[in-house]
Formats: C-alpha cells, sequence, structure tokens
DNA sequence: CTCATAGTCAAGCATCAACTTAACTATTAG
DNA sequence: CTAATAGTTAAGTTGATGCTTGACTATGAG
C-alpha cells in the first residue's frame, strides 16, 4: 500500500474534471491517440495532452508512444482504487444500518406486544 | 438528469480531499456532530464545517441542526452516483475486450492450425 | 530535402480551493 | 443573568489547476 491515500487524492481529482471523464468515456470505447481525444473537447493539444498526463499519474490509463503518436488505453487500476475505497464505505454504513435494524427489531419482540 | 455532468464534478471533487475522504469514513460508521468530525482532522471548526457543506452539496452527507449542534449522516446518493459512473465505464471497457476476445479467438479457429 | 503532422515543454495567467482569523448568533449550563 | 459551547459568515492569504501561446523536437509523406 504505497502512498494510498495520495492515489485516492489523484485518482479523484483526475475524475473531478468534465473533459477527464470524457477521455475516459471515449477510452473505455478503445484506444485512441491524443489529437483524437483533444478533438471533440474543443481545447489544444497542449491542453489535452496535460490531462492526458494527470490521468496517467493517477492510474486511470496507460500510453505508448508509437512513432509521432501517442497511444492511450484505459487502465483499470485507477478506477478500480476508486470503486473500492467508495464500495467499501458504502459497506460500512449498510452493516451499520442492519445492525440498527436487528436492534430495533430485538427491543420489538423483546417489549409488550409481538405480533404474529 | 438535472445537470447530470456538474453533480459528478461535484461528487469527485468532494471525495479527492483526504479530510474530506475522512469525514465520509467517520460517518460510515455513524452520525457524528460538525465538532466531532473537526477534532480528528486538526483543523479549525470553520474549515470542518467548510467540508461539510462541500459535502452536502455534493449530495454525500445530509445534516440537521438541532438546538446548537449540527448532526451530520451519510448519504448514499452521492458515493452511489460515483460508484455507478465507474462501473458503467468498466463495463463497457470489459465488454470491448470480451468482443475482442472473441473475434482473436474466431480468426484462430478460421486460420491454418487449430491445436486439439 | 521540405513541409506538415503529432506531440512536448515552459512560461504566464486567471481561477479556484483550502485554510485562517475575527466578528457575530443562537443555545445551554450554572 | 453570565459564560461557555457550537456553529456560521465574511474576508483575506496562499497554493494548486486548467488553459493558452510560442518555441522546439521527432516522424512521415511527397
Amino acid at each position: 500500500m504505497l502512498d494510498y491515500e495520495g492515489n485516492l487524492d489523484r485518482v479523484f481529482q483526475a475524475l473531478a474534471d468534465p473533459a477527464r471523464r470524457g477521455i475516459v468515456e471515449r477510452l473505455s470505447r478503445g484506444p485512441a491517440s491524443v489529437s483524437e481525444l483533444a478533438h471533440p473537447l474543443d481545447m489544444t493539444l497542449a491542453a489535452a495532452l496535460q490531462h492526458v498526463q494527470v490521468l496517467e499519474r493517477s492510474g486511470v490509463l496507460t500510453s505508448r508512444k508509437v512513432g509521432r503518436t501517442r497511444t492511450c488505453e484505459l487502465e483499470l487500476a485507477g478506477l478500480d482504487l476508486a470503486a473500492k475505497w467508495i464500495a467499501s464505505r458504502r459497506a460500512l454504513w449498510e452493516r451499520r444500518l442492519d445492525r440498527l435494524d436487528e436492534l430495533l427489531r430485538d427491543e420489538a419482540t423483546d417489549g409488550s406486544d409481538e405480533a404474529e
């Protein structure tokens, strides 16, 4: 667990930008070059590249340069990190609600009247 | 779908901060007052309140004020929004990999030699 | 070789975000 | 009533972000 917190920071931060989520959506349909990613975003290549770099540092994509084009591909590690953190908090919360529910049920059957 | 994109911005942005994730972790174990949330974070009440407000605007928590204390509780809507967005991109990606796999398998059996 | 393409790097700039402090408003305890 | 508690608001500081432009570096096409 190398800098788990920092990685979470980076992934959530990366996904907080609509342009970067747009890149992820595009990549979820298959690999693409930086230019292809830049085009629908209505921004310069330089800006798109910066987004790609942010996503790469956060583990959401990987890229290789072949000739003069850099091809980007989705990497699940980043998304998984975020998904697991969320799932884990959600689980704790629901488990707590279950215990609460159980407790209330117990008190009810322990009390004066119990239906059926 | 009222400003779906904006809501995603807010949720991911909210979770990008370690202090706010700390609040979520605390709340996943049960409700707490703003002071209780502020204490382990080593920051002023005012700062903690600001984090609470960010989380509330993003749908990650709800709060009610009773007397002079404000009690915060986890709200799954925010976490779910983020979780579903991630799950959806992940699903697209995996489906694509499956199709690719299938395609390669077809070409192999269609080709010259097929072992076993 | 010569030009266009695809990307990269480095400033520079306009916001935005995360605090802080200070002043102020209920509540509640004594 | 008087004080302490819990929160709220506003203003200001500092540092991070998202872009842009301009200069420069491969690569690929004619």
